[in-house]
DNA sequence: TTTTGAGTTGTTCGA
DNA sequence: GTCGAACAACTCAAA
Protein backbone atom coordinates (compact mmCIF):
# COMPACT_ATOMS: atom_id res chain seq x y z
CA UNK A 1 0.00 0.00 0.00
CA UNK A 2 1.95 3.24 -1.26
CA UNK A 3 1.07 6.54 1.02
CA UNK A 4 1.80 9.59 -1.34
CA UNK A 5 2.42 13.07 0.26
CA UNK A 6 0.53 15.73 -2.17
CA UNK A 7 2.82 19.08 -1.32
CA UNK A 8 0.43 21.95 -1.86
CA UNK A 9 1.87 25.09 -2.66
CA UNK A 10 -0.49 27.12 -5.56
CA UNK A 11 -2.60 24.68 -6.77
CA UNK A 12 -5.91 24.66 -4.52
CA UNK A 13 -8.50 23.07 -7.06
CA UNK A 14 -9.92 19.59 -7.67
CA UNK A 15 -10.49 20.12 -11.16
CA UNK A 16 -7.47 20.33 -13.70
CA UNK A 17 -5.24 19.39 -10.65
CA UNK A 18 -2.30 17.06 -12.80
CA UNK A 19 -0.37 17.50 -9.71
CA UNK A 20 -3.34 15.76 -7.44
CA UNK A 21 -3.79 13.63 -10.28
CA UNK A 22 -0.72 12.15 -10.05
CA UNK A 23 -0.52 11.69 -6.33
CA UNK A 24 -3.76 9.86 -6.59
CA UNK A 25 -2.14 7.34 -9.63
CA UNK A 26 -0.14 5.08 -7.26
CA UNK A 27 -3.41 3.50 -5.90
CA UNK A 28 -2.52 4.08 -2.17
CA UNK A 29 -3.46 6.97 0.51
CA UNK A 30 -2.86 10.65 -0.73
CA UNK A 31 -2.31 12.98 2.10
CA UNK A 32 -2.61 16.53 1.28
CA UNK A 33 0.22 18.97 2.72
CA UNK A 34 0.77 22.48 3.38
CA UNK A 35 3.75 23.83 4.47
CA UNK A 36 4.34 27.33 6.17
CA UNK A 37 8.13 27.22 4.49
CA UNK A 38 11.06 29.58 4.34
CA UNK A 39 9.42 30.49 1.17
CA UNK A 40 5.86 31.45 2.42
CA UNK A 41 7.51 33.22 5.44
CA UNK A 42 8.91 35.87 2.68
CA UNK A 43 5.55 36.69 1.28
CA UNK A 44 4.31 39.95 1.66
CA UNK A 45 1.22 41.23 4.09
CA UNK A 46 -1.65 40.62 1.48
CA UNK A 47 -0.59 37.33 -0.56
CA UNK A 48 0.52 35.84 2.94
CA UNK A 49 -3.37 36.50 4.02
CA UNK A 50 -4.39 35.59 1.20
CA UNK A 51 -2.34 31.98 1.02
CA UNK A 52 -4.16 31.59 4.20
CA UNK A 53 -7.57 32.28 2.71
CA UNK A 54 -6.88 29.78 -0.08
CA UNK A 55 -5.90 27.07 2.54
CA UNK A 56 -8.68 27.71 5.04
CA UNK A 57 -11.41 27.38 1.69
CA UNK A 58 -9.50 24.03 -0.04
CA UNK A 59 -9.12 22.29 3.26
CA UNK A 60 -13.39 22.75 3.99
CA UNK A 61 -13.37 21.05 -0.12
CA UNK A 62 -11.29 18.23 0.91
CA UNK A 63 -12.85 17.55 4.38
CA UNK A 64 -16.16 17.46 2.03
CA UNK A 65 -15.06 14.82 0.24
CA UNK A 66 -13.45 12.68 3.19
CA UNK A 67 -9.71 14.30 3.26
CA UNK A 68 -7.79 16.34 5.07
CA UNK A 69 -5.46 19.34 4.53
CA UNK A 70 -2.33 18.71 6.53
CA UNK A 71 -0.74 21.90 8.09
CA UNK A 72 2.61 21.98 9.16
CA UNK A 73 4.80 24.99 9.82
CA UNK A 74 8.78 24.30 9.33
CA UNK A 75 11.48 24.66 6.68
CA UNK A 76 10.18 22.68 4.01
CA UNK A 77 12.86 19.67 3.54
CA UNK A 78 13.02 18.40 7.40
CA UNK A 79 8.37 18.84 7.33
CA UNK A 80 8.29 16.71 4.53
CA UNK A 81 11.06 14.35 5.87
CA UNK A 82 9.28 14.25 9.35
CA UNK A 83 5.58 13.29 7.53
CA UNK A 84 7.58 10.75 5.41
CA UNK A 85 8.67 9.32 9.26
CA UNK A 86 5.41 9.49 10.37
CA UNK A 87 3.27 8.45 7.69
CA UNK A 88 5.71 5.91 5.68
CA UNK A 89 5.25 7.90 2.38
CA UNK A 90 7.13 6.68 -0.49
CA UNK A 91 6.18 9.17 -2.51
CA UNK A 92 6.28 12.88 -2.61
CA UNK A 93 4.38 15.06 -5.61
CA UNK A 94 3.93 18.67 -6.01
CA UNK A 95 2.76 21.13 -8.79
CA UNK A 96 5.99 23.63 -10.27
CA UNK A 97 6.58 26.84 -9.88
CA UNK A 98 8.95 29.01 -11.23
CA UNK A 99 10.35 31.82 -9.22
CA UNK A 100 13.57 31.57 -7.81
CA UNK A 101 12.69 31.57 -4.69
CA UNK A 102 10.46 28.66 -5.51
CA UNK A 103 12.80 26.83 -8.02
CA UNK A 104 15.75 26.52 -5.75
CA UNK A 105 13.60 25.27 -2.55
CA UNK A 106 11.95 22.33 -4.83
CA UNK A 107 15.71 21.40 -6.63
CA UNK A 108 17.27 21.02 -3.20
CA UNK A 109 13.92 19.28 -2.09
CA UNK A 110 14.00 16.46 -4.88
CA UNK A 111 17.51 15.59 -4.85
CA UNK A 112 17.59 15.21 -0.85
CA UNK A 113 14.53 13.40 -0.72
CA UNK A 114 15.79 11.11 -3.61
CA UNK A 115 18.87 10.64 -2.01
CA UNK A 116 16.65 9.40 1.07
CA UNK A 117 15.05 6.64 -1.95
CA UNK A 118 11.83 8.48 -1.88
CA UNK A 119 9.92 8.91 -5.14
CA UNK A 120 9.67 12.97 -5.34
CA UNK A 121 8.68 14.51 -8.48
CA UNK A 122 7.42 17.71 -10.08
CA UNK A 123 4.43 18.12 -12.12
CA UNK A 124 3.37 21.31 -14.61
CA UNK A 125 0.39 22.67 -12.68
CA UNK A 126 0.06 26.37 -13.03
CA UNK A 127 1.02 27.23 -16.74
CA UNK A 128 0.11 25.88 -20.33
CA UNK A 129 3.23 25.42 -21.05
CA UNK A 130 6.41 24.35 -18.94
CA UNK A 131 8.92 27.34 -19.45
CA UNK A 132 11.46 25.26 -21.41
CA UNK A 133 8.72 23.69 -23.90
CA UNK A 134 9.20 26.90 -25.90
CA UNK A 135 12.04 28.07 -27.51
CA UNK A 136 13.38 29.42 -30.67
CA UNK A 137 13.91 27.99 -33.93
CA UNK A 138 17.90 28.11 -32.49
CA UNK A 139 17.03 26.60 -29.53
CA UNK A 140 17.45 29.36 -26.95
CA UNK A 141 15.00 31.68 -25.03
CA UNK A 142 12.65 34.20 -26.20
CA UNK A 143 13.13 37.93 -25.25
CA UNK A 144 10.47 39.55 -27.24
CA UNK A 145 6.87 38.53 -26.41
CA UNK A 146 4.91 38.46 -29.87
CA UNK A 147 7.39 35.64 -31.47
CA UNK A 148 7.03 33.76 -28.17
CA UNK A 149 3.19 34.12 -28.16
CA UNK A 150 3.01 32.99 -31.94
CA UNK A 151 5.05 30.09 -30.75
CA UNK A 152 2.68 28.93 -28.35
CA UNK A 153 -0.15 29.16 -30.72
CA UNK A 154 1.29 27.61 -33.33
CA UNK A 155 1.75 24.11 -30.77
CA UNK A 156 -0.33 21.32 -31.63
CA UNK A 157 -2.13 21.52 -28.97
CA UNK A 158 -2.80 22.42 -25.18
CA UNK A 159 -4.26 19.23 -24.19
CA UNK A 160 -7.33 18.50 -22.22
CA UNK A 161 -7.98 19.79 -18.36
CA UNK A 162 -7.38 16.62 -15.98
CA UNK A 163 -10.87 15.90 -14.09
CA UNK A 164 -12.11 16.15 -11.04
CA UNK A 165 -10.98 12.91 -8.78
CA UNK A 166 -13.71 10.90 -7.32
CA UNK A 167 -12.49 9.32 -4.12
CA UNK A 168 -9.31 10.73 -2.69
CA UNK A 169 -8.00 7.98 -1.07
CA UNK A 170 -8.18 8.92 2.67
CA UNK A 171 -5.15 7.68 4.88
CA UNK A 172 -6.40 5.27 7.81
CA UNK A 173 -5.11 7.80 10.63
CA UNK A 174 -3.94 11.54 9.75
CA UNK A 175 -1.20 12.73 11.13
CA UNK A 176 -1.05 15.55 13.40
CA UNK A 177 -1.93 19.25 11.63
CA UNK A 178 -1.30 22.42 13.12
CA UNK A 179 -4.43 24.78 12.26
CA UNK A 180 -4.65 28.12 10.37
CA UNK A 181 -5.50 30.55 13.54
CA UNK A 182 -1.94 28.74 14.91
CA UNK A 183 0.02 30.49 11.98
CA UNK A 184 -2.07 33.75 12.06
CA UNK A 185 -1.75 34.72 8.45
CA UNK A 186 -3.77 37.95 8.71
CA UNK A 187 -1.28 39.34 11.36
CA UNK A 188 0.94 41.34 8.64
CA UNK A 189 -2.32 42.85 7.59
CA UNK A 190 -2.93 44.51 10.70
CA UNK A 191 -6.61 46.40 9.99
CA UNK A 192 -6.52 46.02 5.98
CA UNK A 193 -7.52 42.19 6.62
CA UNK A 194 -10.83 42.08 7.50
CA UNK A 195 -11.00 45.31 5.13
CA UNK A 196 -9.52 43.57 1.90
CA UNK A 197 -11.79 40.35 2.96
CA UNK A 198 -14.46 42.05 1.54
CA UNK A 199 -13.11 42.10 -2.00
CA UNK A 200 -12.03 39.23 -1.94
CA UNK A 201 -13.37 36.22 -4.34
CA UNK A 202 -11.74 33.07 -2.70
CA UNK A 203 -12.11 29.18 -3.96
CA UNK A 204 -12.46 27.11 -7.46
CA UNK A 205 -16.61 27.81 -7.10
CA UNK A 206 -15.95 31.49 -7.09
CA UNK A 207 -13.17 31.41 -9.48
CA UNK A 208 -15.63 29.50 -12.08
CA UNK A 209 -18.53 32.36 -11.00
CA UNK A 210 -16.48 34.86 -12.82
CA UNK A 211 -15.11 32.67 -15.80
CA UNK A 212 -18.98 32.11 -16.42
CA UNK A 213 -19.57 35.80 -15.86
CA UNK A 214 -16.72 36.99 -18.09
CA UNK A 215 -17.41 34.67 -20.94
CA UNK A 216 -20.96 36.49 -21.75
CA UNK A 217 -18.99 39.59 -22.60
CA UNK A 218 -15.41 38.31 -24.06
CA UNK A 219 -16.13 39.67 -26.92
CA UNK A 220 -16.14 43.28 -25.62
CA UNK A 221 -12.59 42.22 -23.74
CA UNK A 222 -10.23 44.47 -26.50
CA UNK A 223 -11.72 47.97 -25.30
CA UNK A 224 -13.63 47.02 -22.08
CA UNK A 225 -10.61 46.11 -20.53
CA UNK A 226 -9.10 49.24 -20.56
CA UNK A 227 -12.14 51.06 -18.73
CA UNK A 228 -11.54 51.17 -14.80
CA UNK A 229 -14.50 52.52 -14.30
CA UNK A 230 -16.06 49.21 -15.52
CA UNK A 231 -15.66 45.43 -15.30
CA UNK A 232 -14.28 44.70 -18.18
CA UNK A 233 -11.76 41.82 -17.33
CA UNK A 234 -12.37 38.29 -16.11
CA UNK A 235 -10.92 39.33 -12.32
CA UNK A 236 -9.33 35.85 -12.67
CA UNK A 237 -5.70 36.93 -11.59
CA UNK A 238 -6.12 36.33 -7.56
CA UNK A 239 -7.75 32.80 -8.26
CA UNK A 240 -4.94 31.96 -11.23
CA UNK A 241 -2.02 33.31 -8.77
CA UNK A 242 -3.43 30.75 -5.97
CA UNK A 243 -4.27 27.80 -8.27
CA UNK A 244 -7.95 28.07 -7.91
CA UNK A 245 -8.44 27.89 -11.42
CA UNK A 246 -5.81 26.86 -14.30
CA UNK A 247 -5.02 28.63 -17.28
CA UNK A 248 -6.05 25.28 -18.99
CA UNK A 249 -9.54 25.54 -18.14
CA UNK A 250 -9.75 29.40 -18.80
CA UNK A 251 -7.95 29.07 -22.48
CA UNK A 252 -10.27 25.87 -23.15
CA UNK A 253 -13.58 27.58 -22.01
CA UNK A 254 -12.71 30.44 -24.68
CA UNK A 255 -11.63 28.04 -27.53
CA UNK A 256 -15.08 25.62 -26.90
CA UNK A 257 -17.21 29.37 -26.48
CA UNK A 258 -18.94 30.72 -30.11
CA UNK A 259 -16.54 33.82 -29.38
CA UNK A 260 -13.93 31.85 -30.13
CA UNK A 261 -11.83 33.75 -32.73
CA UNK A 262 -13.33 37.30 -32.18
CA UNK A 263 -11.21 39.90 -31.52
CA UNK A 264 -11.83 40.47 -27.71
CA UNK A 265 -10.96 36.66 -27.31
CA UNK A 266 -7.64 36.88 -29.11
CA UNK A 267 -6.89 39.27 -26.86
CA UNK A 268 -7.97 37.88 -24.09
CA UNK A 269 -5.73 34.61 -24.66
CA UNK A 270 -2.85 36.81 -25.81
CA UNK A 271 -2.99 38.25 -21.83
CA UNK A 272 -2.93 34.56 -20.65
CA UNK A 273 0.20 34.30 -23.05
CA UNK A 274 1.56 37.36 -21.67
CA UNK A 275 1.37 35.29 -18.15
CA UNK A 276 3.41 32.23 -19.65
CA UNK A 277 5.67 34.84 -21.08
CA UNK A 278 6.27 36.03 -17.23
CA UNK A 279 7.27 32.43 -16.50
CA UNK A 280 9.62 31.85 -19.65
CA UNK A 281 11.45 35.11 -18.66
CA UNK A 282 12.14 34.19 -15.05
CA UNK A 283 12.79 31.13 -15.90
CA UNK A 284 15.74 31.69 -17.87
CA UNK A 285 16.78 35.12 -16.04
CA UNK A 286 15.90 34.23 -12.61
CA UNK A 287 17.50 37.33 -11.44
CA UNK A 288 14.72 39.27 -13.30
CA UNK A 289 13.31 40.45 -9.92
CA UNK A 290 16.23 41.95 -8.59
CA UNK A 291 18.36 43.17 -11.41
CA UNK A 292 17.70 45.44 -14.16
CA UNK A 293 17.20 43.36 -17.06
CA UNK A 294 19.26 44.79 -19.51
CA UNK A 295 22.67 45.39 -17.85
CA UNK A 296 22.72 49.11 -19.33
CA UNK A 297 19.82 50.26 -17.06
CA UNK A 298 22.60 49.64 -13.73
CA UNK A 299 24.19 52.84 -14.81
CA UNK A 300 20.10 55.05 -14.30
CA UNK A 301 20.44 57.38 -11.84
CA UNK A 302 17.47 55.87 -10.09
CA UNK A 303 16.62 57.59 -7.07
CA UNK A 304 16.28 55.01 -4.35
CA UNK A 305 13.11 55.00 -1.61
CA UNK A 306 12.27 58.30 -0.57
CA UNK A 307 10.09 60.93 0.55
CA UNK A 308 7.74 60.86 -3.01
CA UNK A 309 7.85 57.41 -3.26
CA UNK A 310 6.29 56.87 0.51
CA UNK A 311 3.52 59.41 -0.89
CA UNK A 312 2.88 57.12 -3.65
CA UNK A 313 2.14 54.09 -1.76
CA UNK A 314 -0.16 56.21 0.50
CA UNK A 315 -2.19 57.64 -2.12
CA UNK A 316 -1.37 61.11 -1.43
CA UNK A 317 0.77 62.05 -4.18
CA UNK A 318 -1.74 64.81 -5.38
CA UNK A 319 -2.31 63.15 -9.18
CA UNK A 320 -5.95 61.76 -8.92
CA UNK A 321 -6.11 59.07 -11.30
CA UNK A 322 -2.92 57.45 -9.44
CA UNK A 323 -3.92 57.97 -6.31
CA UNK A 324 -6.98 56.81 -6.85
CA UNK A 325 -5.23 53.48 -7.94
CA UNK A 326 -2.95 53.13 -4.69
CA UNK A 327 -5.59 53.43 -2.34
CA UNK A 328 -7.69 50.64 -4.82
CA UNK A 329 -4.75 48.61 -4.42
CA UNK A 330 -4.18 48.81 -0.14
CA UNK A 331 -8.22 48.86 0.43
CA UNK A 332 -8.93 45.09 -2.36
CA UNK A 333 -5.53 43.91 -2.42
CA UNK A 334 -6.42 44.78 -6.71
CA UNK A 335 -5.64 47.59 -9.17
CA UNK A 336 -6.45 47.71 -12.47
CA UNK A 337 -4.42 46.61 -15.09
CA UNK A 338 -4.26 50.18 -16.86
CA UNK A 339 -3.84 51.82 -13.73
CA UNK A 340 -0.64 49.24 -12.73
CA UNK A 341 0.92 50.65 -15.97
CA UNK A 342 0.36 54.64 -15.49
CA UNK A 343 1.07 53.89 -11.42
CA UNK A 344 4.15 52.70 -12.49
CA UNK A 345 4.91 54.89 -14.99
CA UNK A 346 4.52 57.67 -12.55
CA UNK A 347 6.88 55.89 -9.64
CA UNK A 348 9.55 55.03 -12.39
CA UNK A 349 9.74 58.14 -14.81
CA UNK A 350 8.56 61.26 -13.20
CA UNK A 351 9.62 60.38 -10.03
CA UNK A 352 12.42 58.50 -11.02
CA UNK A 353 12.01 56.07 -8.46
CA UNK A 354 13.87 52.67 -9.04
CA UNK A 355 11.31 50.19 -9.89
CA UNK A 356 12.22 47.46 -7.48
CA UNK A 357 10.76 50.41 -4.49
CA UNK A 358 7.53 49.27 -6.44
CA UNK A 359 7.65 45.86 -7.06
CA UNK A 360 8.40 45.54 -3.49
CA UNK A 361 5.22 47.39 -2.24
CA UNK A 362 3.22 45.96 -4.93
CA UNK A 363 4.18 42.75 -3.69
CA UNK A 364 3.19 43.27 0.12
CA UNK A 365 -0.12 44.72 -1.21
CA UNK A 366 -1.60 42.57 -4.25
CA UNK A 367 -3.83 39.30 -3.22
CA UNK A 368 -2.74 37.98 -6.70
CA UNK A 369 0.93 38.86 -6.38
CA UNK A 370 3.10 36.41 -8.81
CA UNK A 371 6.77 37.37 -8.23
CA UNK A 372 7.30 36.16 -11.69
CA UNK A 373 4.80 38.62 -13.56
CA UNK A 374 5.15 41.57 -10.62
CA UNK A 375 8.92 41.30 -11.83
CA UNK A 376 8.47 41.31 -15.53
CA UNK A 377 5.77 44.04 -15.03
CA UNK A 378 7.69 46.44 -13.26
CA UNK A 379 10.71 46.12 -15.55
CA UNK A 380 8.55 46.62 -18.55
CA UNK A 381 6.97 49.86 -17.34
CA UNK A 382 10.42 51.40 -15.91
CA UNK A 383 11.79 50.57 -19.73
CA UNK A 384 14.84 47.84 -18.24
CA UNK A 385 12.79 45.30 -18.98
CA UNK A 386 12.14 42.76 -22.14
CA UNK A 387 10.21 43.97 -24.74
CA UNK A 388 9.90 47.29 -22.46
CA UNK A 389 7.88 50.23 -24.08
CA UNK A 390 10.25 53.22 -25.87
CA UNK A 391 12.14 55.26 -23.25
CA UNK A 392 9.76 58.31 -24.90
CA UNK A 393 6.35 56.53 -23.91
CA UNK A 394 5.72 58.34 -20.65
CA UNK A 395 2.16 58.12 -19.19
CA UNK A 396 0.67 61.12 -19.01
CA UNK A 397 -1.90 61.17 -15.68
CA UNK A 398 -4.23 64.05 -16.98
CA UNK A 399 -4.45 62.32 -20.60
CA UNK A 400 -4.65 58.60 -19.60
CA UNK A 401 -7.94 59.78 -16.97
CA UNK A 402 -9.80 61.90 -20.30
CA UNK A 403 -9.35 58.15 -21.87
CA UNK A 404 -10.26 56.10 -19.67
CA UNK A 405 -11.97 57.81 -16.74
CA UNK A 406 -13.94 60.09 -18.54
CA UNK A 407 -16.84 61.04 -16.15
CA UNK A 408 -14.38 60.41 -12.92
CA UNK A 409 -16.36 57.60 -11.73
CA UNK A 410 -13.31 55.55 -10.89
CA UNK A 411 -11.14 58.20 -9.58
CA UNK A 412 -14.10 59.69 -6.98
CA UNK A 413 -15.16 56.21 -5.85
CA UNK A 414 -11.78 55.97 -4.39
CA UNK A 415 -10.93 59.85 -2.98
CA UNK A 416 -12.77 60.61 0.18
CA UNK A 417 -11.72 63.68 0.25
CA UNK A 418 -13.34 64.55 -3.72
CA UNK A 419 -16.98 64.51 -2.01
CA UNK A 420 -18.54 65.86 0.97
CA UNK A 421 -20.45 62.32 1.03
CA UNK A 422 -17.91 59.44 0.15
CA UNK A 423 -19.06 56.09 -0.60
CA UNK A 424 -18.50 52.68 0.77
CA UNK A 425 -14.61 52.04 -0.95
CA UNK A 426 -13.40 55.42 -0.54
CA UNK A 427 -14.03 55.27 3.51
CA UNK A 428 -12.67 51.45 3.67
CA UNK A 429 -9.52 52.65 2.27
CA UNK A 430 -9.13 54.82 6.12
CA UNK A 431 -9.78 51.87 7.37
CA UNK A 432 -7.80 49.61 5.87
CA UNK A 433 -4.77 51.96 6.72
CA UNK A 434 -2.42 52.05 9.46
CA UNK A 435 -2.28 54.70 12.32
CA UNK A 436 0.88 55.80 11.94
CA UNK A 437 0.24 57.41 8.19
CA UNK A 438 -1.96 59.52 10.41
CA UNK A 439 -4.17 60.10 7.15
CA UNK A 440 -7.84 60.97 7.79
CA UNK A 441 -10.70 61.84 5.02
CA UNK A 442 -11.17 65.10 5.83
CA UNK A 443 -7.78 65.95 5.00
CA UNK A 444 -7.23 68.42 1.71
CA UNK A 445 -5.84 66.41 -1.12
CA UNK A 446 -2.12 67.13 -1.80
CA UNK A 447 -1.01 69.19 -4.41
CA UNK A 448 1.06 67.03 -7.00
CA UNK A 449 3.98 66.45 -5.70
CA UNK A 450 6.00 66.42 -9.05
CA UNK A 451 5.09 68.47 -12.37
CA UNK A 452 4.04 66.29 -14.67
CA UNK A 453 6.00 67.84 -17.75
CA UNK A 454 8.93 68.93 -14.96
CA UNK A 455 9.09 64.88 -14.07
CA UNK A 456 8.68 63.74 -17.77
CA UNK A 457 11.44 66.28 -19.07
CA UNK A 458 14.18 65.21 -16.07
CA UNK A 459 13.03 61.73 -16.63
CA UNK A 460 13.97 61.98 -20.65
CA UNK A 461 17.61 64.00 -19.63
CA UNK A 462 18.56 61.20 -17.78
CA UNK A 463 17.89 58.48 -19.79
CA UNK A 464 19.64 60.18 -22.85
CA UNK A 465 22.60 61.02 -20.59
CA UNK A 466 22.32 57.25 -19.64
CA UNK A 467 23.02 55.89 -23.43
CA UNK A 468 25.65 58.44 -24.14
C1' DT B 1 26.56 35.01 -42.30
C1' DT B 2 23.71 38.43 -43.71
C1' DT B 3 19.50 40.43 -44.38
C1' DT B 4 14.94 41.65 -43.34
C1' DG B 5 10.86 42.87 -40.96
C1' DA B 6 8.97 43.91 -36.84
C1' DG B 7 8.37 45.49 -32.19
C1' DT B 8 1.40 45.57 -25.88
C1' DT B 9 -0.89 49.28 -23.73
C1' DG B 10 1.93 56.86 -25.51
C1' DT B 11 2.51 61.93 -25.90
C1' DT B 12 3.33 66.09 -28.12
C1' DC B 13 3.46 69.21 -31.70
C1' DG B 14 2.24 71.38 -35.73
C1' DA B 15 -0.58 71.51 -39.79
C1' DG C 1 -11.06 69.10 -32.93
C1' DT C 2 -8.41 65.79 -35.75
C1' DC C 3 -4.60 63.72 -37.92
C1' DG C 4 0.07 62.27 -38.98
C1' DA C 5 4.71 62.56 -37.88
C1' DA C 6 8.36 62.67 -34.70
C1' DC C 7 10.27 60.79 -30.84
C1' DA C 8 15.84 56.77 -31.74
C1' DA C 9 17.90 53.75 -32.87
C1' DC C 10 18.36 48.91 -31.62
C1' DT C 11 17.54 44.22 -30.81
C1' DC C 12 15.37 40.13 -31.75
C1' DA C 13 13.96 36.11 -34.49
C1' DA C 14 13.68 33.93 -38.62
C1' DA C 15 14.60 33.33 -43.41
Amino acid sequence: MTTTLYWMRKDFRLSDNAALARAMEADGTVIPVCIYDEVAESYGAAPKWRWGEAIRHFAATLEDKGSRLILRRGKALDTLRELIEETGATRVVWGRQYDRAAKERDAAVKSALKDDGVDAFSVRNHTLFDPWDIETKSGGPYRVYTPFKNRCLEAETFGDPVDVPGSLNPPPEWPASDTLDDWALSAPMNRGAAVVAQYANIGEEAARGRLGAFMKKITDYDDARDRPDTVGTSRLSENLAWGEISPLTIWTAVEASKASGTKGAKVYQSEILWREFAYHLTHYYPDIGDKNWREEWDAFPWRQDNNDAEAWRRGRTGIAFVDAAMRELYTTGYMHNRLRMLAASLLTKNLMTDWRVGERWFAECLTDWDPCSNAMGWQWAAGSGPDAAPFFRIFNPDTQIDKFDPQRDYTENWLAEKTANPGKDARNFFEAIPRSWDMSDDMKLPTPIVDLKEGRERALAAYKDMRE
